[in-house]
DNA sequence: TGGGCCGATCAATCATAGTC
DNA sequence: TGACTATGATTGATCGGCCC
């Protein structure tokens, strides 16, 4: 028998998808830093706070996020329309990562 | 291989497809033990339709170490027998000593670098689960 | 200069949730 | 109800930076 899979410590059980808020306010990010989807601690806690998710989640979803984006970028096209005609905040000149200004909408 | 600063066309506009970043490349795959490329053909050329399909290269390595041509590592599959010794390690000392290492990487037929990988990772959880006081058995109210 | 550690990330995989 | 897809979590392994 090989069922040597049977992971003593699963805690990956019974997991929930996210509210739509929540995805909502990831994808936002995710599209409108699409040149450098990697948010600082703060902007990570920032996510995590709007969207009712930890900050663990959030690194979470940004890892998936960017992967799969990137092996099927095609498949997330629409998607990406959707979120960048939704957001106007464009990082046509990210240049640094030091970017410490966060909330993409501000007054 | 001159990677430089390659400027990916800004998306700009909705047009037919979001540019290419950087972090949209390949990454963590050849950096050590990397032989000379010998003037290779350049980075793959920015036509699409074309899958770049990941030739799976026969992982006849047993140990997972990555061979001299950038292979990608392959994730090896602890078996319970090594999570469990390895865990129990971990009771005891959060840190190993050299020796400690050895003797542990030949008692579970494991590379020391394998070893200290596990143990890295496995302080990185020990830390993440410490940090938040809730643990991961809280409801979650969710409205909507 | 070399080795270990940390923090972040990658990438593969697991297991469940959702859709048809 | 079963097959297939979407998605959150886990984890072996790598990268860059820092310290000694």
């Amino acid at each position: 028998v090989m069922i040597l899979r049977s992971r003593f410590l699963d805690a990956r059980r019974k997991r929930r998808n996210f509210s739509k808020q929540a995805t909502e306010v990831l994808n936002e990010y995710f599209y409108s830093h699409l040149s450098n989807p990697y948010p600082s601690e703060e902007a990570k806690e920032e996510l995590a706070k709007k969207g009712g998710i930890t900050v663990s989640q959030v690194s979470n979803w940004f890892g998936n996020k960017r992967i799969r984006y990137k092996k099927n970028m095609g498949k997330f096209q629409e998607e990406a329309n959707i979120y960048a005609a939704k957001t106007a905040v464009d990082a046509t000149n990210v240049v640094a990562q030091g970017n410490r200004a966060n909330s993409p909408s501000t007054p | 291989a001159s990677h430089g600063l390659l400027q990916p066309q800004p998306p700009a506009q909705p047009g037919p497809l979001a540019a290419e970043f950087p972090w949209m490349k390949e990454k963590k795959s050849s950096k050590k033990a990397t032989q000379a490329p010998s003037s290779s053909s350049s980075s793959f050329p920015p036509s699409s339709s074309s899958v770049p399909i990941p030739a799976a290269g026969s992982p006849a390595d047993t140990q997972g170490l990555a061979d001299s041509s950038g292979s990608r590592r392959l994730r090896t599959a602890y078996t319970n027998t090594q999570l469990l010794e390895l865990e129990k390690e971990f009771h005891f000392n959060k840190y190993l000593c050299r020796p400690r290492r050895v003797e542990i990487a030949a008692l579970l037929d494991l590379t020391e670098r394998q070893v200290k990988v596990w143990f890295q990772n496995r302080r990185m959880k020990h830390k993440r689960q410490t940090q938040y006081k809730d643990p991961p058995d809280g409801d979650i109210a969710y409205h909507g």
